[in-house]
DNA sequence: GTAAAATCTGAATCTGTTC
DNA sequence: GGAACAGATTCAGATTTTA
């Protein structure tokens, strides 16, 4: 084993004795420890078939432009850390190919591999985990309940980042735990995508300055979920861009083992005062944790994509006072005024500052005045 | 241009003359119409820069035996597991790039592309489309309200399609709808990720059996969307994977059109049997949120000289922490600071890189600040 | 002291036209 | 092709300041 930078700073509560859990760790593995390097070179130290998880967040690759300024006039604070520079998507994919084939030896046959990215690099990610000889068990969005809007109005809002989880190889075994993800997501199966906020308020780790420690750490909820679903407790968790040990800070918690690696020593710093400070869990609080969810809403446009209410057909109140006609794009059109969102228009109508247009406009079904709402409602219903 | 297999059964409506809209399609383009050929056969046949937008649903079947994805380098036998796995990809690659590549060739300069995968191939998709010179623009996430349960438990729901969206180079223009999309969405900008239903129910095509008459039919919700987006009536789109027309019957609804190119013709004929019951919306629906870039520049000199404000008068921002005095030029006069633009003196006074002068300062009208952009607007309404 | 309002921030490939 | 200029553009949540 090669000469490690750091060592176990803060020992974990030893795992106590499981009956039925025979763990097979190389006695020089150097777990609870942040390896201070590159990524490849640290685990071209670890030994074959040793860990049993790996969670990893490369650099995304980003390529972006000069600054950016939101409407208000502030600028965005971006990612532009060298760590993240690569020359072209040649370099970039000779980089990912080779920390996955060396994470590919030193995962056991049965262990799983979660890698995280957006759109610039997690295209040429999932081809090169294929490549290497993974095996894609599923891509899994996680759905930003609080993203950065799109300041600029080009695009859609990139309110989504994906992971791509894998076993070794397509005959491999692997360990998901079925139960404990349905139970989390109250007695229905876990899909593949997760609504979750970001990292932000209290959680989010802070340099002496109290300018964010790091441009991308990810919410703890995340981890947590990731580790309960595919280790059990005592397992060895890498993760070979560390960070500010995220990772570690949620398999210590979950009385997992764990095993990081970071090359900058500023972030390695922070990690270490962060999983020092980290309680294991009871054993009895290990099942649920409560997180904060955030379903998707349902907008008047998407009742009319679906063709429950088709363009060019006319809503009233209730009274009939008042019609307008539904376009293509969800908004109404009634005489003498711009067009504009359900609300916006039964406001204009009535002269009201505002108005519920789910409620105040009404659609003709049977014979019989309905409220829009009921749509919605049927739509709720039958997609819940 | 090569010999059509199908010609437009059900021709429709004319798109009607539109005075500012200039559609350059070359005359022997043959849209509306389904060729019954292979993709990349019947796509070589179509001119450079034809076609406004391309989405297309690419087969993911990465099982050899099918003459599609046949390696060039003849049969492998007696290989391993990996070695078969890569020559599998690598032919799947070279399929998604022989097409990307001439969908490229007939995609107009300020075109774009959409494609929809899973995990089993969009990570190819993504990687090529990046390597053919492509710009990624978005992924969406197509979110199933109701997909089909993982019936034995060994992995998360796969609940999710992905679609990316590129333009054709870094550098090209493209259309993106946004007031549409805002509006399509209760006026919050339309994020990453879409709730849509599969499609099911009197939607969902079936055969003569009543079997479903193709395996992966999407629903029309979510062309709706995407057409919406990204092409304005009139347009073209491509769909060189066109299965059971879901593509051209959204766009024959939309005011589109549209070219299919599929290669089974048991398909074909559900496809026209389909676009042809199809009935376009009326046009006042399609009247959709114009985009402000749209609207005719007024110089704020014009509403200075129309006497909508007098030289002389004084502007303030809505808190009126600056002043600036409006001059017979339609400058703006502040202390300390040379004399310029609304634009200029706003972005000079908060010291930001720009500032849009008609929605920063304010006059005073009836004891209330209102922006002069009111007075721009009652300008665009009294001359429209 | 409490409530309301203002401010700040997040993995972002973030403009279009004319001269 | 580059520079100059007009002007379009933000959501949710946490934190801080003001009333």
């Amino acid at each position: 084993m090669g000469v490690l930078k750091r060592i176990e700073t803060a020992p974990l509560p030893l795992i106590p004795a499981r009956p039925k859990l025979v763990v097979s760790v190389p006695h020089d593995l150097p777990v609870n420890q942040i390896i201070q390097d590159d990524c490849i070179a640290a685990m071209a130290r670890l030994p074959d078939r040793s860990v049993d998880m790996i969670f990893a967040d490369p650099p995304y690759n980003l390529q972006l432009g000069g600054d950016l300024y939101r409407p208000e006039g502030g600028r965005v604070d971006a990612v532009d850390d060298h760590w993240d520079k690569f020359e072209t998507f040649a370099a970039y994919d000779r980089f990912t190919r080779d920390w996955l084939r060396e994470a590919r030896r030193i995962l056991k046959d049965d262990g799983s591999i979660w890698v995280i990215g957006s759109y610039h690099n997690i295209f040429r990610v999932g081809a090169a985990l294929q490549d290497e000889g993974y095996w894609i068990l599923n891509d899994i969005v996680w759905r930003k309940a609080n993203p950065m809007p799109n300041f600029k109005g080009t695009r859609f809002t990139n309110a989504h980042e994906t992971m791509i989880w894998c076993a070794k190889s397509e005959k491999a075994r692997y360990r998901f735990n079925y139960r404990v993800m349905k139970a989390l997501n109250d007695d229905l199966q876990m899909r593949s995508d997760w609504s979750l906020p970001i990292c932000s308020g209290a959680e989010r780790l802070k340099d002496d300055d109290g300018h964010k420690a790091h441009p991308t750490q990810k919410p703890e909820a995340l981890l947590y979920r990731v580790l309960l679903a595919c280790t059990q407790p005592g397992d060895v968790v890498l993760d070979p861009f560390f960070g500010t040990g995220t990772t570690g800070a949620v398999a210590a918690r979950l009385r997992r083992r764990w095993i990081g690696i970071e090359r900058e020593s500023a972030y390695v710093k922070v990690a270490e005062a962060r999983i020092a400070s980290t309680l294991p869990l009871d054993e009895s609080a290990m099942v649920l944790m409560p997180e904060k969810r955030a379903a998707p809403r349902v907008a008047f446009g998407v009742i009319v994509e679906l063709g429950h209410l088709a363009p060019g057909c006319v809503l009233t109140d209730a009274k009939r006072r008042w019609r307008a006609e539904v376009r293509a794009d969800g908004t109404l059109l009634t005489e003498g005024a711009a067009a504009g969102s359900i609300h916006k228009i039964g406001a204009a109508v009535q002269g009201a500052p505002s108005c519920n247009g789910w409620t105040f406009w009404h659609y003709e079904e049977a014979g019989v005045l309905l409220p829009i709402d009921t749509l919605r409602q049927r739509h709720l219903a039958a997609t819940a």
